[in-house]
DNA sequence: GCGCTCATCAACCAATGGGTTGACAAAGCA
DNA sequence: TGCTTTGTCAACCCATTGGTTGATGAGCGC
């Protein structure tokens, strides 16, 4: 309904990638991924879990489209798709952009509402 | 780690505001609330879910620090805090940059690496 | 003051999610 | 070939979450 228009971006995606990133470790492993491509060892060894763990948490990254893995022999990279991050930004700044506006309105009417009321005193001693 | 200087932006809220949008409702109530404030009734009604289902809902864009709600009583507006978005923003923005000047110095190390190849023939006289 | 409506709190339920251990498939190297 | 290293799959555990129903408070209209 808001949302009518919207749907370039399909709901589903948005909230993968957005439950995505809401986890740290696998916000940890986008930032390390974003200096470049790593196997999942590599991604594994710095954190206290199991590499197992960090498989899944690159399982739920890689069906949110953040991160592709090209092959499936072992030792293959694990590659960062930023162009994912358009889903997010476009999302945001639609509705920053609205709020945004809203709040430029609402500036506009309490600007002239106390214009109004200067105008009152105003009107009594001067028409300059 | 890797995040070392970013904490400018607490995790745990990252967290939450990310976590807070992963849900298509709350996305939805977002969405409604960048037109204007609305009452936790008003925000309902068109939903096939409860009041007190959507009051909860509320509450994680409120701990989130998405939403405001000043005053304590009944019908009180819910109010949008656009200004959350820019921790996201940040967060995408820092990484999406480095993965894409990572891209920036492959190309370049592409060339030169062609560039190297071709510098074989002057190796002769470059004495270093 | 008496109800009514609006919203939250509390308890509960089913489903999801992050983590573990254990078993197993597939290269690489002796 | 056989062993080791690397990664995934499967089953299970516990905490969290989205939803429900039921009860309880807080203002507003009569």
């Amino acid at each position: 309904m808001v949302d009518e228009g919207a749907d370039r971006v399909p709901q589903d995606q948005l909230s993968r990638v957005f439950a995505a990133l809401a986890d740290p470790t696998r916000r940890d492993l986008v930032a390390r991924l974003s200096t470049g491509d790593a196997t999942v060892g590599e991604l594994a060894a710095p954190y206290g879990v199991t590499v197992q763990a960090v498989s899944k948490h690159l399982k739920v990254l890689e069906t949110a489209g953040l991160v592709s893995r090209p092959g499936d022999t072992p030792r293959r990279p694990v590659h960062l798709e930023a162009g994912v991050f358009d889903v997010m930004t476009t999302w945001i700044e639609r509705y920053r952009a609205a709020a945004e506006e809203r709040f430029g309105r609402l500036d506009d009417l309490l600007d002239r509402m106390a214009e109004d009321e200067q105008t009152q005193h105003r009107e009594d001693r001067a028409q300059r």
